[in-house]
DNA sequence: AATTTCATCAACCGCTAAGGA
DNA sequence: GTCCTTAGCGGTTGATGAAAT
């Protein structure tokens, strides 16, 4: 049962002529037929907690009626209501205001939630600004529940078609930075965009900020990702490529600038050795897996641990066997061990079968998927991640062809996690070239969708500090991390504090759209569909990307 | 029919930021 | 500059009813 607290807070009387005596007489007969407080108030008196009676409702509609929102506290005072001001304030929010909106969550709400989700993480009222008549309460529960039902049935977060939205929406847009208030733009334009952080501080300007990839919000990722290598087909080197028209742009400072010139660099040096890194990266994998499969990891164990690609999202959706801080759409858990990130880590020194997520690595722990699935609220996005469980199970005896021995029967995501004759090749490779090119990347890569990344919230500012985060301040870093990460101190490589993406772009740059527009530059906009195999649900990639690289370099005349 | 499990909802708690004295 | 109050947010817990066993 509830309890009844004492609060110390001196309360007076109050003045009770606002409260109507039927209102009184009924709110006493239900604090006392409820088990409540005390009907006798003074100094001391215990504020009643728990339910709210239809008698409490009515003085508080009431007193707001009268005297407007706000200084809950004073509810207390001047209408004898046995509640303390947050309460009433929560009351009134979440129950009492006019124009909520009762009753089940429709499927355009269920998505919009799922979006704004996977763009601002747990920031309940931010999404409840964007859902009239909705509560940051009822979302918060929604989510949570969607968690439960997602974790039990191995299910991703993010159903695939949620994610090919937020893409195909970030094409439409990206163009058309406009900021407006559209949650289609909003997500993805300059008004909240966090592509910058990514590509300017992680990504492009500081390759030892590659390592730092954990800090990076998968919204960020999933939108960078998702649409470069992904739905637009973009290769990697097609970045590149665009990397070296921004700096050409002219419209960098020269910290960004020599960043960009230390990636080329990098690059140039790597793309000599494309086709060992297609097979470093598992692609030849890809080759022989079936193209019709919806888990293949487009970069093999290069993303152990990460989903992102799996059905086009971002899911980071696992199957876990305890408790799960679920803040999954910035890939926020760090609850978990501080190391644990390093599970999904690809790195030279690792062995393959430590690569693998043990959770992943545990069919038989996956829960089977029933009915829990179809509750009565079920909209279409539930039902969907249910249809998308069978048709990952059913797909399973498929992929299991080409698994490695080493891997039982496994989950859906198992993919991800495949350890595969290629990947040992790639180890032979790292293992040449411990700082290469690749292996940053490639380390970018695996620890860019690892759950355990650190809680950044996508729309917080906090991860323009965060990317001037040390490998030995990391709350994600271990100490075994220091190990794992190749050490660059290029003389081309700046400081952190000048990779702000405030502090990247000159001042003749005053323009965001410029901004924005080297923005989408570097994220490959304009990138043409000439390649084109898919792997399943919006997953367009292949080795071909890749395999012109050289002729990407080529053309972009860097040498 | 009884018990257990699960889903949902409502409310509380702790913390933080903002504003004013 | 410090302290206090207030409002707000996010996490967590508990109650309840439905479904499953």
């Amino acid at each position: 049962m509830y309890r009844v607290k004492s609060e110390g807070e001196g309360e007076g009387e109050g003045d009770c002529e606002m409260m109507l005596q039927e209102q009184m007489d009924s709110l006493v007969a239900d604090d006392v037929s409820s088990g409540g407080g005390s009907p006798h108030r003074g100094v001391g008196t215990p504020l009643k907690k728990g339910p709210w009676t239809s008698a409490e409702d009515a003085i508080l509609v009431d007193y707001v009626k009268k005297n407007g929102e706000g200084n809950w506290n004073a509810v207390q005072k001047n209408t004898g209501l046995f509640r303390c001001g947050k309460s009433c304030r929560l009351r009134w929010a979440n129950h009492l205001r006019p124009n909520l909106k009762k009753g089940a969550f429709t499927p355009e709400e269920e998505r919009l939630i799922i979006q704004l989700h996977a763009k601002m993480g747990n920031k309940w009222a931010r999404m409840a600004g964007h859902l009239p008549g909705r509560t940051d309460n009822e979302i918060k529960n929604y989510w949570n529940t969607r968690i439960k039902r997602c974790q039990r049935a191995s299910l991703p977060i993010y159903p695939a078609s949620v994610c090919n939205q937020s893409t195909n929406e970030d094409q439409q847009l990206s163009g058309n930075f406009n900021g407006g208030e559209n949650i289609s733009n909003d997500l993805l334009s300059g008004n909240s965009l966090y592509l910058p952080d990514f590509t300017s501080d992680n990504f492009i300007a500081n390759p030892e900020a590659l390592s730092y990839a954990p800090q990076l919000s998968a919204v960020s990722i999933s939108n960078l990702l998702g649409q470069s290598f992904a739905s637009k087909s973009c290769s990697f080197m097609d970045q590149v490529d665009q990397a070296g028209m921004l700096k050409q742009s002219g419209c960098v400072l020269p910290a960004l600038s020599d960043a960009i010139d230390s990636v080329l660099s990098s690059a140039d040096h790597f793309s000599n050795d494309s086709e060992k890194l297609r097979q470093a990266l598992g692609f030849d994998y890809l080759n022989e897996a079936n193209a019709s499969s919806k888990s293949i990891a487009p970069f093999g164990v290069a993303l152990t641990g990460s989903h992102a690609f799996l059905n086009g999202n971002f899911s980071a959706s696992r199957p876990t066997n305890g408790p799960l801080k679920m803040e999954l759409p910035s890939l926020q858990d760090t609850e978990s061990d501080p190391n644990s990130w390093l599970k999904y880590t690809v790195a030279p020194a690792m062995q393959p079968t430590e690569l693998v997520d043990p959770y992943l690595q545990s069919p038989s722990a996956t829960p089977s998927v029933k009915s829990e699935c179809a509750s009565p609220r079920n909209s279409g996005l539930l039902e969907e991640l249910l249809h998308e469980a069978q048709a990952l199970r059913s797909g399973k005896n498929q992929q299991s062809s080409v698994r490695s021995s080493s891997s039982s029967a496994g989950t859906p995501y198992e993919t991800t996690t495949v350890v595969s004759p290629e990947f040992d090749m790639g180890q032979e490779y790292w293992e040449e070239q411990p700082s290469s090119f690749l292996s940053e990347y490639a380390h970018f890569s695996g620890n860019s969708f690892t759950e355990s990344t650190p809680p950044v919230s996508a729309a917080s500012p906090d991860i323009f500090q965060l990317s001037k985060i040390s490998p030995a301040q990391s709350p994600s870093m271990g100490s075994g991390e220091q190990a794992l990460e190749p050490k660059h101190e290029s003389a081309a490589s700046p400081r952190p504090e000048n990779l702000r993406p405030d502090a990247l772009f000159s001042g003749n740059t005053a323009d965001p759209s410029i901004f924005n527009n080297a923005i989408a530059m570097l994220l490959g906009n304009g990138i043409d569909a000439e390649y084109k195999p898919v792997l399943g649900d919006g997953i367009v990639l292949d080795s071909s990307s890749w395999n012109n690289m050289q002729h990407a370099f080529q053309m972009a005349g860097f040498k």
